[in-house]
DNA sequence: GTAGTCACG
DNA sequence: ACGTACGTGACTACA
């Protein structure tokens, strides 16, 4: 970032957080938890954000309530306890020492002075970073002003740009105050318009855009909606200006004071607070003086950006690029681009008010890029962009987020602020970093071969989509609506409770355990546990809890399938999942929105779901499964013979397990033993305990691990395996797959529980994430393989084992081939991979 | 927002 | 001694 930046802190929401999410600590009778956490906390972004000035700022109210609206609103609130009260004053006389400024004028609230110096320093031409965990403040986010969220306590903190806004809460900052006149806040003592939840306030708003239009096209609201709109519209007007965060505040930062990088962070008044852990935190922004100069890196100087504003002078700045490589980072509020050593800033109109180029412009100029190989970050997100501007497919050299992935699998979001400058530059910079690492660490081939293809492949399938027939759908949720109200007046009548919530767990315990006082099994923090294994325990007790468990399944299946799906189409009836590449530790994918990977299959009255999932007229699906993919891949790894021999017979691998285990041919195992063998066969890809098998397959712990020791007896080489994982998982610090994919093991480092959860990860991680590697490398191939040979057949899911395509009736034998084929011919291990392949009009009828 | 529950591999 | 199967996402209730 070219500008400066000034981090300002909501010092009572921070505060407050600090104070819930630490346990009490004193020194000497003097509360300081909440002290420790604001500290270690803003010490954290400071040295994270680097910014240039910074100041906190706290509520000072009026000794008596003037207004009546905010004797009421602050009424709602609850009362700050007194331990809390004292660390107030604490931090107000820490933080001058700290050269940070405490701003706070009377009658006015913290956040109102963080829309005060927001606006001030906007007009400066300075950038705000916000730190707060007061959701109201997103009000105040824009191009130069950005809000960092404080989750889990103070532990986290989530970077929120407009798009980012937009993107987690379906508004934009402009919303916000209408969003919350609509539906109110209880927190803040808001009241908004009864009826509606956040959901619905998301949904008029898009509609409507304001609350304003929201209520002057009450009219047109059908139902009780409408009629709330109607009848409360001028509580929603206040409520909106409740919301409203005063930008007018009499008060001017100052700047000066503000630079806080000078003194030593306070060292004295930390000393006498005895708030050691926070001064050793200080020494990283406010060096000890002995330690003299730290070796830093001679950093290349920044180039000053260029601040290009027309769709003319857009394109003429991309043809006069020399080098062949462009690194562009795409938002909604910008667009940035390096190349040549030079930076270009082109700024995009957000809404019809702003200068600037609107979002369809800016993309359109963007055309001469066509020619270019890009670096850019998140580029699944930036095909989208050029796709759906018409520009066609990017040639995309760079991926920063994938990258960032590989290097550390683990983080749970890959926003480019949260590691480097956001703009190109900083990405370009990254890069070459990068580079190096994957490099250096043998992950290079991963990353070109598998992740960075695998994008572009993702990006398809999300374009596609699946095909849902609407009314397959519409007519399963009236049968099930049915079959709720009926198992709903039989759980109430069966009980003798009427009336009470099925679907709380509290009541549901409450009723059970207590009313009916059956046995109680498991607990959970606040009470009984109701969950199916509970209450299948419980069957032969009460004829109620049959009525339960099946009420509960059309429930889910109603809910999540029915209602969620029908939601998603899109006007073709199409729902297109979101594809992630970056979410889980063993380098699987998730789907989203909706989650297209859990749709029911294990039960028959689930697996009617998939009727409703199918191919369009003329077209069919072809589906194909690997077969026991993980235990292939443990065979592979372990060397283990009597397993390879069992996959290289083509025998059945828990039929063979059990036929090991109990000693007798593999004709004579039982049903049962098989499916125990099933269950140990599972539990060692897992990471197996004696505990968690004894569970799983109802029998005694002891038995359980005698069971397993018979297994590992066994299957020696699987022994080994699984003490060469635990080994070098503490040797290295990480567990690694057969194509070099790396997941950390911080837990190793711990003791207890943790310990033996990192060494269960540590035998599971490479099992699951080369299944992972190979089904992915799988994917880029078939579509490589599509593309070349059936134009018309289409990718359209993946679920972890699984592969689905859509293909036109005449090609769809010849795409069940090239499916197999390509599936089991993408890695050669051990033993072979076997895809099964099944083709038809709907999911289910391939299942 | 977190906890409980349950759908999938 | 201790708490336990691995990896996900979505919905509902409740504070």
């Amino acid at each position: 970032m070219s500008r400066p930046l000034f981090l300002i802190v909501d010092g009572n929401s921070l505060m407050h957080r600090a104070y819930h999410a630490l346990p009490p600590m004193d020194v000497n009778g003097v509360p300081t938890n909440a002290v420790h956490g604001f500290l270690m906390m803003l010490i954290k972004v400071l040295e994270m954000y680097e910014p240039a000035y910074c100041a906190a700022a706290f509520d000072e109210h009026a000794p008596t309530f003037r207004h009546k609206q905010y004797a009421e609103y602050k009424a709602g609130r609850l009362k700050t306890p007194d331990d809390l009260v004292s660390q107030f004053g604490l931090i107000r006389e820490i933080l001058p020492e700290m050269h940070i400024p405490v701003l706070a004028l009377e009658g006015y609230e913290a956040d109102d002075i963080l829309g005060t110096v927001s606006r001030i320093n906007h007009e400066r031409g300075i950038d705000t970073l916000l730190l707060t965990g007061d959701r109201d403040a997103l009000q105040l986010v824009s191009e130069h002003t950005r809000l960092l969220f404080t989750r889990k306590g103070i532990s986290e903190t989530i970077l929120f740009t407009p798009e980012e806004v937009k993107n987690v809460f379906g508004i934009t900052p402009d919303q916000v105050t209408d969003w919350k006149g609509l539906m109110g806040d209880s927190s803040d003592n808001i009241p908004g318009i009864p009826g509606v939840g956040e959901k619905t306030a998301v949904k008029l708003l898009d509609q409507y855009g304001t609350l304003e239009e929201t209520l002057a096209h009450a009219d047109e609201v059908k139902g009780k909606l409408g009629e709330k709109l109607r009848e409360f519209a001028d509580q929603g007007r206040f409520s909106k200006e409740l919301a409203r965060i005063c930008t007018e505040v009499p008060l001017e930062p100052d700047y000066e004071a503000s630079a806080y990088a000078r003194g030593d962070g306070g060292r004295k008044v930390l000393k006498h607070y005895q708030l050691n852990a926070v001064m050793k935190q200080a020494e990283k922004i406010w060096p000890v003086a002995e330690e003299a100069e730290t070796e830093a890196l001679p950093e290349e100087p920044a180039p000053e950006a260029e601040i290009i504003r027309t769709a003319a002078d857009v394109e003429a700045w991309i043809r006069g690029i020399k080098d062949e490589e462009v690194c562009i980072l795409a938002g909604d509020g910008r667009i940035s681009l390096a190349a040549d050593g030079r930076l270009g800033e082109i700024p995009i109109a957000q809404s019809l008010l702003d200068t600037g180029l609107s979002p369809d412009e800016a993309m359109a100029a963007l055309k001469p890029l066509m020619g270019k190989r890009l670096i850019t970050h998140d580029g699944k997100n930036l095909m989208h962009r050029f796709r759906d501007s018409g520009l066609g497919q990017p040639d995309i050299l760079w991926d920063t987020m994938l990258a960032e992935y590989l290097k550390n699998p683990l983080k749970r979001a890959y926003a480019l602020e949260n590691y480097a400058n956001a703009n190109a530059e900083g990405i370009r910079r990254l890069r070459e970093a990068q580079q190096k690492d994957l490099a250096r660490d043998g992950m290079m081939d991963l990353y070109r071969d598998i992740e960075l293809p695998l994008s572009r492949v993702l990006c398809d399938m999300e374009d596609s989509g699946f095909l849902v027939d609407r009314q397959v759908l519409t007519q399963l949720g009236e049968q099930y609506r049915e079959k709720i109200e009926t198992l709903k007046a039989d759980v109430y009548r069966l009980t003798g409770v009427d009336g009470f919530n099925l679907n709380s767990t509290q009541q549901l315990g409450h009723v059970l355990f207590e009313v009916l006082g059956l046995r109680s099994g498991k607990k959970t923090q606040r009470g009984y546990s109701t969950d199916a294994e509970t209450l299948e325990g419980l069957i032969d007790d009460h004829p109620a809890i049959e009525a339960i468990l099946e009420y509960r399944t059309y429930v889910k299946f109603n809910s999540t399938y029915v209602d969620a799906l029908l939601n998603k189409t899109d006007y073709a009836g199409r729902v297109h999942s979101y594809f992630d590449q970056v979410a889980t530790a063993t380098g699987r994918i998730s789907s989203s929105e909706p989650n297209l990977q859990n749709i029911p299959v294990r039960s028959d009255l689930g697996r009617e779901i998939r009727k409703a999932f199918v191919a369009p007229e003329g077209s069919l699906l072809v589906d194909a499964d690997y077969s026991q993919i993980e235990l292939r891949v443990l065979a592979h790894m372990s060397g283990d013979e009597a397993m390879i021999d069992a996959f290289s017979r083509g025998q059945d691998i828990h039929a063979r397990t059990a036929a090991e285990v109990y000693g007798v041919p593999i004709e004579e195992v039982t049903h049962e033993m098989r499916s125990n063998a099933k269950a140990v066969n599972f539990g060692i890809v897992y990471g197996i305990s004696d505990f968690g098998l004894a569970r799983n397959i109802h029998m005694s712990r002891k038995e359980a691990g005698q069971f397993i020791a018979r297994y590992l007896e066994r299957y020696p080489g699987i022994h080994r395996f699984m003490e060469q994982m635990k080994q070098s998982g503490h040797d290295r610090g990480y567990a690694e797959t057969l194509f070099g994919r790396r997941r950390p093991l911080p837990e190793l480092k711990e003791k207890g529980a943790r310990r033996s959860f990192g060494e269960r990860v540590a035998m599971n991680m490479p099992v699951q994430g080369t299944a992972a590697d190979i089904i992915k490398l799988a994917m880029v191939r078939v579509s490589e393989r599509l593309r070349q040979e059936l134009p018309e057949c289409k990718l359209i899911l993946q679920v972890h084992d699984e592969l689905l395509i859509e293909a036109p009736e005449a090609q769809a034998e010849r795409a069940a081939a090239l499916l197999k084929e390509t599936m089991e011919q993408v890695a050669s291990l051990k033993v072979s991979l076997l895809a099964e392949v099944k083709t038809g009009k709907s999911w289910f009828e391939t299942k």
